[in-house]
DNA sequence: CATCGGTATTCACATCTGTCGATGCATCGA
DNA sequence: TCGATGCATCGACAGATGTGAATACCGATG
């Protein structure tokens, strides 16, 4: 179940040679372009009711993963939809997913997460 | 939209003892709808490359403070995509507004981006 | 191999969002 | 008072986004 490798290494987005060790902070430099833009996709995949439910769903899970199927009741959105938007979540890094037989089940990046919010940390 | 109810309903009854504080956590319990919106809403102001800009000058500024017409250059937008961004920000709580003479100054407000630091905490 | 079931993708549509020119409002200086 | 300046609002437009029906894909099962 859990991902084979343990830290997070959070994958290296667009322009991955000069990454910088975590992630751009808003608070700390003048933040240029490019480093407002590779932010804000993070940001934008946190502003959706919808996947910050899927967030809360996949952290309140006790097994640490949750099947897609399992998204659709509670979310009361179409499976179309649901998988949409866990698209987007794994697209921004924030979710895995994990094809098992017939299923998929993703479970939450805590790590990448703990950057954003580091992102906008005083 | 209006999720009819059914679907989970976890907590029997946590009204009362459970007033956030600050805000609804997104890792903590499971967000119902309405709170999943309104957290939704703080992130969407954060999901802009223009705007990340902005509350980084904010954050560099020594005064603390900077007059509209001093975002304009170092943002390259036009003056009314400026004042744009700053009403979305500001009715997000981020920043302030203060008006002295014909200057506008804005500040940032470093609580509310806290509030939503804190939101997505392990 | 054929069928079933879970998931992802495609397509179309309605709505939202970022952008800027034009304009209005408020304030300061002459 | 009048003109100039800084900021907000309006109107319009292109592009992005959320949504679901239909459908394709993939793995399991008989």
């Amino acid at each position: 179940m859990a991902r084979s490798s343990g830290t997070v290494a959070l994958d290296a987005r667009t322009s991955g040679s000069t990454a910088p060790p975590c992630c751009p902070a808003v608070l700390s430099s003048p933040l240029d372009a490019s480093d407002a833009a590779e932010l804000a996709t993070g940001f934008t995949a946190l502003a959706d009711p919808v996947r910050l439910q899927v967030l809360s769903i996949l952290a309140a899970a006790t097994a640490g993963e949750v099947c897609v199927c399992d998204f659709v009741g509670p979310l009361g959105k179409s499976q179309p939809t649901v998988s949409h938007h866990l698209k987007i979540l794994a697209g921004a890094g924030l979710v895995h997913g994990d094809r098992r037989g017939k299923w998929v089940y993703y479970s939450l990046d805590r790590g990448r997460l703990a950057s954003l919010r580091a992102a906008i940390d005083s």
